[in-house]
DNA sequence: CACCGATATGTTTCTCGTGACATAACGGTA
DNA sequence: TACCGTTATGTCACGAGAAACATATCGGTG
């Protein structure tokens, strides 16, 4: 198998409050199921984990990313509000910046890496 | 103020196991003050917390980032080795690309950034 | 040989985040 | 009005990880 080396790659908009890798596939979880519970299924996290993680993103930013609905036709659910869907297309696009930009330099890297490591 | 809105990079090697700006700033530590107990303590870490990463880095590599000893004149002390030294390099360089290349993307995300927020 | 400051390592204690569980409300449908 | 699946929210117990504390060792110097 290919060596697991990857990037990650974490915004810091505050202190203590960041997006990272597990908030943008929350997002996109939402907009792939259009509910909040299926997206924390989808990702092995409980239902309140998903829920808290989606309070915080549309606590900090200027409008929601997420619009949630209860009861009705579909028993409820989530969708991407169009900040929402602009954050989540910034971030992955910020990811495969940052992943293109160091390729090189993540290859040096990985030939000083332990055999145990590749 | 100016926003504390910025970037952090993530290598992942194995999971769970990773080099962060934590880790670096260690190995920055260690090549400037020449022990790792005052690396330690320049960044408010104990002196364990700081051997424990130091141990866990030097395990992953094909050979140690640091060099320690003990007793002497100058009552033992650490130093990088010149993979060390390497790691560290490459290290800063990946940071600094990923920043420059997410630069124009960042700016269009804190845009969306709630007032409290900058 | 006592002492120094650093490395190296074990043990114990505690805290915080998480998981698990419980409950209520919503607004449709049968 | 009973039921459905979802959102929304509270509480509590537990465990992993960190902090705190305790030693032992090293090899020089006074």
């Amino acid at each position: 198998m290919p060596s697991k080396t990857q990037s990650r790659l974490r915004i810091v908009l505050e202190p203590d409050i960041a997006i990272g890798p597990g908030k943008a596939d929350i997002l996109e979880g939402v907009r792939d199921t259009g509910s909040i519970a299926a997206a924390g299924r989808r990702m092995g996290m409980s239902y309140k984990r998903a829920w808290l993680l989606v309070e915080t993103m549309n606590a900090c930013f200027k409008e929601p990313l997420v619009a949630a609905s209860r009861g009705g036709k579909s028993h409820g659910g989530a969708v991407l509000t169009p900040v929402g869907e602009e954050v989540l297309r910034r971030y992955r696009r910020m990811e495969a910046l940052s992943a293109k930009a160091i390729a090189a330099e993540l290859r040096g890297l990985k030939r000083l890496l332990s055999d145990m490591s590749n």
